[in-house]
DNA sequence: TTTGTTGTTATGTTCTACATAAGTATTAAA
DNA sequence: TTTAATACTTATGTAGAACATAACAACAAA
């Protein structure tokens, strides 16, 4: 019988600073701290759980890196609106990161997109319209791969604006150089895939003058190269 | 003529741990690290980027807490595969976000829940299917509002679930409470909203015999009540 | 070969000291 | 009295030393 039927679970170890952050955390939702709220200094906490300072500071120092808590000297320190996805970002190298979540990022970004649908009919406007035909406009006579880099990142990019949702735009542009990596690889092992038989043109005609549902279809079609090549 | 016209930029103080964080993370891209590879002592760090042993395990402590790095006595430190949520989910308190933020996500979900369809019918599974006939099942019955929200949980985590993609499901687990903390809301605002036309059932009934097609369209007119509430 | 001992080493934690910026109070000048 | 310059105070930022602790390594004992 093997070691893991005994579903050994490997010991990590807990640190002061682990705790520390932890309680700070519970803290602040268990008293409704809001952003401008002053929070105690470092010495009072370091006095009242029971650990020196430094441990205080490293917890403290992460809560900075989420932007949670900005610090002045002699002023102290007050919670802030944090960076959503500050944590996020720092994380997202492809080298780090298993191939499995790639693929799963990869996929967040399709299904994003497939579901921009509404958002953008409901809130389009006319000079959104005209703006992504620019865009496309300038496409039709550049050939170089890097400008088509460009051109599906202008192109795109513009349809997450068009949402009027700032979180879903920093989103997605968070999510892109992932993309852009995934691809590159795939077109290592398979190719180039075919292009798709709906184009920017197609979807921008569909936003002028079509419905979501159109829409939907269309965009599914236009990722399919993508989306065939999943498992 | 305000002062915002001048563009004032708040001087945000950059601290040594701000600066080793950038640096470690550099560091690491320039040099093509992967998880399990060691890295320098804590010593040696400080020597090479003339700080103190403090400064750096600030910095360290913060990699830490994205699971970017994990470090035993003696061993040394490895480079880790991190948490890719997890300074999202810290931060994910919905009492400091704002409330345009708050919003930004609600509408994030919606949008996630309309894209699922082709991942969903592309793997789905009569295991699926069954199970969920079996939540709307039990659903029929019960009336009060605490198992509504239960139910409601496990709909549409069933959704998620099947969409095969752990990353995704990870991502709308974390997000569920800013859901329900928005509905509650607007709740207190507007009242209760109406019932959809489109019901759990009929979803399950499209997933078993229907297209993707018409589950996007079933899924919008049964998140229509939430829908129609964005400005 | 296995088990026990001893030393070594890198992280974990604490303490002290001082630098620095930014309020606060005090004093001097108008 | 009001204003401006001054010194004082305080909380964070940084540095350095010291020790605790866990885990590896090497050797000795069984």
């Amino acid at each position: 019988m093997g070691l893991e039927s005994y579903q050994i679970e490997k010991v990590e170890s807990v640190t002061m600073a682990d705790i520390v952050e932890r309680r700070l955390l519970d803290y602040f939702k268990k008293n409704a701290f809001k952003p401008g709220d002053a929070i105690p200094k470092e010495l009072e906490l370091a006095e009242a759980l029971e650990v020196s300072r430094n441990v205080v500071r490293e917890a403290l120092s992460r809560l900075k890196m989420l932007g949670m808590i900005e610090s002045k000297k002699k002023r102290g320190m007050v919670l802030s609106e944090p960076d959503i996805f500050g944590g996020f970002e720092r994380v997202l190298d492809p080298l780090i990161l298993e191939q499995q979540t790639l693929q799963d990022l990869f996929e967040l970004r399709m299904v994003l997109e497939m579901g921009l649908a509404d958002l953008i009919f409901r809130r389009k406007t006319d000079g959104d319209v005209a703006e992504l035909e620019r865009i496309v406009q300038k496409s039709t006579n550049q050939n170089k791969a890097s400008f088509k880099v460009k051109h599906e990142i202008a192109f795109h990019g513009k349809l997450y604006a068009m949402t009027g949702n700032a979180t879903i735009m920093r989103f997605q542009n968070l999510l892109l150089p992932i993309f852009e990596y995934v691809v590159a690889e795939e077109e290592k092992l398979h190719g180039v895939p075919p292009i798709s038989h709906v184009g920017h043109a197609d979807l921008v005609q569909i936003i002028k003058n079509g419905t979501p549902q159109e829409f939907k279809e269309a965009m599914r079609i236009h990722l399919s190269p993508h989306f065939d090549r999943l498992s």
